[in-house]
DNA sequence: TCCTGCTATGCAACTCGTTGCATAAACAAG
DNA sequence: CTTGTTTATGCAACGAGTTGCATAGCAGGA
């Protein structure tokens, strides 16, 4: 299981609430994890159980008061050494892949609305990370002195970032053929 | 949830038993599912119940008799019902991001490694997608008049693969920006 | 002959993830 | 002044997915 491990690189990039956490993992640029948030409730519970993390009670004006976390040694100590470990194959699941197969045994013209329909997703996705990219990358080094996080881990985060927008190109590239098969199957039925 | 359908879709382009599927869903070109023997057996059981499929015992020379499952009117049907939802957006983890990302506050050229294993995964991948497209897609239109699918089962799978190759590609060249970005990082500590 | 590996199926237990629901305080819009 | 939205946290139940184990026939090699 690896949110623990999420939660933990995300608290070290910037101490933060359970729904803080939420909303990273939702519509953060990187767009590399999701977490409901009772997921994350009740991971942080444990982690704090586990001495990973500590809390700090943020009375706010406006709002209710949030517990914010952030991570403790043997907390780093322990995302060390699961960055140490090899990664065990991901399980896979690309629906929108299956449906294309499957649309062979139904009407392969049916699914270009669906179809387009995520190429547009892809291309928000995509306009949303270039936009990040200009925001949070787009200055020089001189600029970036004043950044919280180090070097490392600003170049890491556009690093990563950079992998995200390349699958989105991607995507939308290959929908494109995915689209022009099935147009072409349409007509020909 | 879609198991169900990926199975469907799976045994519509070629009937077979549990241990097939498995393998299928294990080292299938297109690579785009995952399941687990148990999971797939447990699956059969519930949509054998519910009509979706058929079971033939095939008694077998040299090996256990298998059950070969086929997809009933029931199961096509459903499947096309399935076609016309939209899909729900998918749980994305990519933990080797996460492993990028966290590696800034380790240390980032440890990772090196790590991300080599991978690309030299997904250039196997990428090798094995191109030999399954030059052995299923290399031949003439006439040559595939003897296939047992459909000619937009084929075309389908085609763009399906395709997607698994742009996919690879864009990974195998992302990991190389990734490694540049480590091994300069490594470089200035 | 024994051991390993492949085909083929399955149970039981457990963990992970999702869904529905609930609470509560503050603010903005009508 | 009521309704809806955002911030903020949480419980309980359920369903999906994983892991460990078990069985059994047959093939091939040491």
């Amino acid at each position: 299981m690896a949110l623990e491990h999420a939660i933990l690189v995300s608290l070290l990039e910037k101490p933060g609430s359970g729904y803080e956490l939420a909303r990273r993992f939702e519509r953060s640029i990187g767009h590399f994890w999701t977490a409901t948030h009772q997921q994350i409730y009740r991971v942080l519970k444990r982690m704090e159980a586990d001495g990973w993390i500590e809390v700090r009670e943020v009375p706010q004006q406006g709002r209710p008061d949030k517990k914010e976390y952030s991570v403790s040694a043997p907390g780093l100590s322990a995302l060390g050494e699961w960055l140490h470990e090899p990664i065990r194959p991901e399980s896979v699941r690309h629906e929108l892949a299956v449906k294309i197969r499957g649309a062979a045994f139904d009407d392969p013209h049916a699914l270009v609305g669906e179809v387009e329909r995520h190429q547009r997703m892809h291309r928000d996705r995509l306009e949303h990370y270039l936009a990040g990219e200009r925001r949070d990358f787009g200055r020089s080094d001189a600029d970036a002195a004043d950044d919280e996080l180090p070097d490392a881990g600003r170049e890491l985060q556009h690093a990563v970032l950079r992998g995200g927008i390349a699958y989105e190109r991607m995507m939308i590239a290959w929908l494109d053929d995915v689209l022009v098969t099935l147009r072409r199957l349409g007509r020909a039925r």
